[in-house]
DNA sequence: CGCTTGCTTGAGGGGGGTCAAATCCGGTGG
DNA sequence: CCACCGGATTTGACCCCCCTCAAGCAAGCG
């Protein structure tokens, strides 16, 4: 029997032991509404380059990323795409005031998922207040992400906008995970460079360029900071 | 005596008639809590120019605008500015985690706002859940608008720029007043073009451009809209 | 191996930036 | 009412950064 792409875990699993419980939305719940909790969500596995949904898609569900990174982004209908943003483990997906979904996600490598369904989890937090505050605080610390990216998108060079990206995406790494050796870039050139608003070609010479620099040096599936503090100056703060 | 640049109206305004009271963030409370905020908030009036708040200063107010447009940017070290948005009234601002102001905001001609302290309107909502989710409900209405401005900023050209802000400009300001004939423009030229991505050049001859094609005629203060269908066909959705 | 897929490198061109000058326009004072 | 001034806008000439098109290369995998 061929694996699905998309498995469903069976039951058993417990939000007290769950990798992100401290980074989610799911912190600001004590130990009783967490037992609660448990059993509106479920574990979902996708493999590598799914769509866990599209924009447009009617919002059936929450999602909180519990393992892997994601892709969001938004097409333009002659096929032109804009990558929003790089979702990591304790983000959370599906906020929207319209019923449907403003951009689309993928899975970049194999992802795991908390899946709720809308319904229940809009209960849920009826009258919970200070869930709904979490979940205030995380739309609003994803507000301020998209104005730097604006900046970045608007007024920023090919070289600095690398140079900024690579020394962001290694700060979130560090944040989630600890200190790091070298940086994994588990996503494509193709994606870098729709995240940042240029070409595949501008996106790997300028990766190129920096290492020859020697700010950086190029490893497969990612890179190694050799000189932060001139990354820092090309980023132009 | 010299009319100072910013004015606090005297007391004896009162909720019920404010001209955005449906639009704004209160538009979530009833009778008695309005006359309950009426006491926390006070009218400030902005001359042209203004600023009301920079980036990185401290948060010590929350701001309902009531009357007038403003610019809401960010600035790089060298002087390059970034417009992420333009307030309208209805529009609420203030809210951030690091419990400083992420973007400056400055008045486009006069600006009435209805300004609220920090402290005590934070106490108003903590035990008002609707009022919070209305809050929420905004922020996610912003998040909606930064994305779709990070596709406009990223992946589209200066043709499809200017007519997308046109047309979306033209349609905020309908929804806000009704029908409308020609389309007021109050930013200059170098807001419009910090707005996209652009250079003044670009959006002056832009502008130039669409006039000679019969899509827009350009007046003082504003333009007229004469082809909306082709005008949409420009921006590509 | 040969094929596919992703990344890099090269050559050339164009969209939008830069620099500079002309023009428009609202305000001010005679 | 008109001449003048200063800032905003428009227009022109030129050029560069990044895009386009196309070919080469390395790694994974049947």
């Amino acid at each position: 029997m061929k694996a699905s792409l998309v498995t469903i875990e069976p039951n058993g699993h417990s939000c007290s032991d769950c990798a992100v419980r401290e980074f989610a939305v799911c912190s600001s719940l004590d130990a009783a509404e967490l037992r609660e909790l448990e059993h509106l969500g479920r574990r979902v596995h996708f493999a590598a380059g799914q769509t866990v949904f599209s924009e447009e898609d009617i919002t059936t569900s929450f999602y909180n990323v519990l393992d892997g990174v994601m892709r969001l982004y938004k097409l333009l209908p002659d096929g032109r795409r804009q990558i929003v943003g790089f979702a990591l483990p304790g983000d959370f997906l599906g906020m929207n005031i319209s019923g449907r979904h403003n951009f689309s996600a993928d899975a970049i490598g194999t992802v795991t998922i908390c899946q709720f369904a809308k319904a229940p989890f809009t209960r849920f937090i009826e009258d919970r207040p200070h869930l709904l505050r979490r979940i205030n605080e995380l739309a609003i610390r994803e507000l301020t992400q998209a104005r730097d990216h604006m900046v970045l998108l608007g007024r920023r060079s090919a070289d600095e906008k690398v140079a900024t990206f690579l020394l962001g995406w290694r700060e979130r790494l560090i944040l989630l995970k600890g200190p790091i050796g070298t940086v994994p870039l588990p996503m494509s050139r193709q994606d870098i460079a729709d995240y940042l608003g240029l070409t595949i070609e501008t996106v790997s010479r300028t990766f190129t360029k920096l290492e020859r620099l020697g700010v950086i040096e190029i490893i497969p599936g990612g890179i190694g900071l050799l000189d932060a503090e001139r990354a820092g100056a090309l980023a132009a703060a």
